[in-house]
DNA sequence: GTTATAGTTGAAGTCAACTTGAAGTCAACT
DNA sequence: AGTTGACTTCAAGTTGACTTCAACTATAAC
């Protein structure tokens, strides 16, 4: 009766345009939630719609998960996002975009200041050594990660 | 006697900035070589150093090192790059700077119209849902790559 | 009632770009 | 001659964000 309600894993997958196996894997690290019919198979609430394109901005704006996951957790316990959380927190992001501009068009400038003068030195070479970019720490992280991937012929 | 024409590791990794486990796994990929001494310690002639400043320099612009590869085969056989060879790419690496600014730019303007609208609707949001960026394939890669990571309170 | 389609689990695999560890060798200095 | 520090190899581990697999079970349609 109310079951017309909810949505199946399919449904979702395709509404939101993550995998199935995403939807899993996010429902796993507590980032969404479902309920079970009385064969175990999971029904989401339309709710997980909205949480699921707040979880795609905010990996679109380059948050990891565990970010999303903060984020989230700073919203009253399990709501889903309000119109007032989601003007707060797209401020935030979109001072993170800034940053993010800013870091790119800084190294293009020092890559135009390089065209044809084929320095490439180590140490003064502005594109191989941009002085605010910080080598990475640990394990598994990369120097600078890969950016908006156009894959593209060299 | 030309011994001192040679670098060993930790004078390449001091210089370079890479780690000495970054150089032995750039030589297992076939990115840089060495010779050995008798005793099979790696000795690396002076050009390793513009080798390795060219790698980092495409590695801050977001190439991957499959594409640092392919960067570094369009030279002719082995050689280190020249100051023309550096023109023509770093070219083509301000054109993929430009894409990714671009890119990023859209996706702050599409917040701009959102923050306040609250709407987070997975078909309408343009920062939940930017047309031009295409789902990720295969496994192992994210919807949109990390970017330039400040790491930030949310 | 049967089949086709959709869903379940847990464990293991994937990918990039390295790092870490263990167990041993080399080079330089005293 | 001995010790210290730099070096060697190969295998396995790390991180994030998922995907894939195998072996089942549910649900819906006919």
């Amino acid at each position: 009766m109310l079951a017309t309600d909810l949505l199946t894993v399919s449904q979702v997958a395709e509404r939101s345009g993550f995998a199935p196996s995403a939807l899993r894997f996010y429902e796993r690290v507590g980032l969404i939630e479902a309920v079970r019919t009385s064969g175990n198979q999971r029904r989401y609430e339309r709710s997980v719609l909205r949480r699921l394109a707040f979880i795609r901005a905010a990996r679109n704006v380059g948050l990891s998960l565990g970010e999303v996951s903060d984020a989230l957790a700073t919203l009253p316990h399990g709501r889903t996002p309000t119109k007032a959380d989601w003007t707060r927190l797209s401020r935030l992001w979109r001072r993170r975009l800034d940053d993010q501009i800013a870091a790119l068009t800084k190294l293009r400038d020092g890559l135009d200041s390089c065209i044809g003068c084929g320095c490439l030195s180590l140490r003064r070479c502005a594109i191989s050594n941009p002085a605010d970019v910080a080598a990475s720490a640990g394990p598994g992280a990369g120097f600078l990660p890969r950016l908006l991937r156009v894959p593209d012929e060299v």
